[in-house]
DNA sequence: TCACGAAGTGAACATCGTTCACGACTCACC
DNA sequence: GGTGAGTCGTGAACGATGTTCACTTCGTGA
């Protein structure tokens, strides 16, 4: 763990006081993770992580406000991890900020800056549902039922880290769709949808409407595999997982997308339209 | 509500105590259910639900083993108020069995049984949205974070809502398979996909494996977007709902099945395949 | 050294699921 | 019609939970 903790080269600006105060919050994080693995989100108990890390329950409260406030501080770090494993998948560089200590296992496939657009579209697909496949109970924090009447706050670390997620999963694609490589289809053509989906661009300008529309749809195709499978849906049908099935999709959509395509050289200006309807 | 119920037609069979523990049944499940749908599936509490009718704590445990086995009861109930809801939009005739007194608001679309396939499964896929946004918490009771430890017993009313949901989800597509009209993806063909699609077809045995293979992936792709929907993902994106997104996907998924190509004529033995890869 | 403020404790309160002994009532049977 | 058995519902109780509060302990800056 921390136990080898830098003694001395701390920088003298943080005292012991402070030293101790991050490290029982490092500790309280981890506990409460601990219990939210083994019992799920529902079964999370302050009074139990209070008891893992041999304190009194009203202690907490030093560094907690509530039982809501310990799950949204989960929830946050849950989208880092997320986020975290997807980048690795994608062969992200060094860069890695905000990752608990205890480094998730390294998603299946890993791909590299050089590897084709298509490969690290896959990786990082399969990443998602590695992450999620071995992570069940942080899965079902981020992405179940949510905390009722919670709305996270725009500015917060919440949806920083969905949005380190969203990234981490569009990478790929935006790079795609910047080669000109993605096909679109007829009906991202709908006006309403580019009405509703236009405001939206003034956060994610690196995508046309239909691209970000793509990459919405893509998500979800594959969230509902992978929410299905890890919240036991399809257990009678598979008990050993579903990762064949889940591959397939994966293959689907790429050939969907076109990313099997040559590349025509097209700007992102012109992607190559759908064949013939 | 059934106040004007038949009094004396009753069969004689059933005595005034077998009538009254009835009808407390059922106004013990609706009053559960309404609990549900204001505070969620988390927030159903045994006592409210009393209080709610009147009651003691106490005496709903001559009705209900736990607070488990009473959210177990209502999901099953919810699986067949969805299958039920579905099998409307797909032109269902008179049959309606195990549905709850209060019906929920008609689908958007219905479809009849002469309707083209290809309409009646889009009927069917927005109805599936429509039932989880006007019934979040039930859909969230369904299909979000599973019960910590249950395991539905395959025998159970549990599993027979979900296969009336799953039947009336793949209904239109079992017809439009079986009139040859699905074009099926290379993908499909994997080897170790057809080991582990191949075990369950002694259940479905209407289709072929690619199909059911398919039909899961159509499903788990429209859940996905109805998912991170409702449990409030697309929210900060979508105020008012992702109503246009999710039917541009529903029309990419129908174009992709082949459901808009002219029928071929041939048998479910020898779907038309997919354009050259 | 000393006063301030942070950290942590134990007791308490309201709520929850659940159990149990007990009275009231229903119903089948003589 | 009476009667015994079984059902229905109640109130009290137990252990657990989240949360608050007064109080002590102790690090830290002046």
């Amino acid at each position: 763990m921390g136990e080898t903790a830098t003694d001395q080269s701390t920088p003298v600006t943080e005292g012991r006081r402070q030293r101790v105060r991050r490290e029982t919050m490092v500790e309280l994080k981890q506990a409460a993770l601990d219990e939210v693995r083994e019992r799920g989100a529902v079964g999370l108990s302050l009074r139990s992580v209070a008891r893992r890390m041999g304190m009194s329950p009203a202690g907490l409260y030093r560094y907690v406000a509530s039982r809501e406030d310990l799950l949204t501080t989960l929830i946050a770090e849950g989208y880092q991890d997320l986020g975290h494993h997807l980048e690795v998948a994608n062969g992200a560089p060094a860069h890695v900020g905000g990752v608990p200590d205890r480094p998730p296992p390294s998603p299946p496939v890993i791909a590299g800056p050089e590897t084709d657009v298509a490969d690290r579209t896959r990786a990082v697909a399969l990443a998602y549902r590695h992450w999620a496949v071995s992570h069940p109970n942080e899965f079902g924090l981020l992405f179940g039922d949510p905390i009722p009447g919670y709305e996270a706050p725009t500015g917060g670390p919440t949806v920083a880290g969905m949005r380190r997620v969203g990234t981490g999963l569009a990478q790929p694609l935006v790079e795609a769709w910047q080669a000109g490589r993605v096909r679109t289809h007829p009906a991202m053509a709908d006006p309403e949808l580019r009405a509703g989906l236009s405001p939206v661009l003034e956060f994610e300008s690196e995508l046309s409407v239909e691209a970000f529309g793509l990459f919405l749809l893509a998500w979800g195709r594959l969230h509902g595999q992978v929410s299905l499978e890890v919240f036991g849906h399809h257990r009678w049908l598979f008990p050993d997982g579903c990762e064949p099935l889940y591959r397939a999709d994966v293959e689907m959509l790429l050939s969907e997308l076109g990313l099997f395509d040559e590349p025509t050289g097209d700007g992102p200006g012109e992607p190559h339209g759908h064949d013939p309807a």
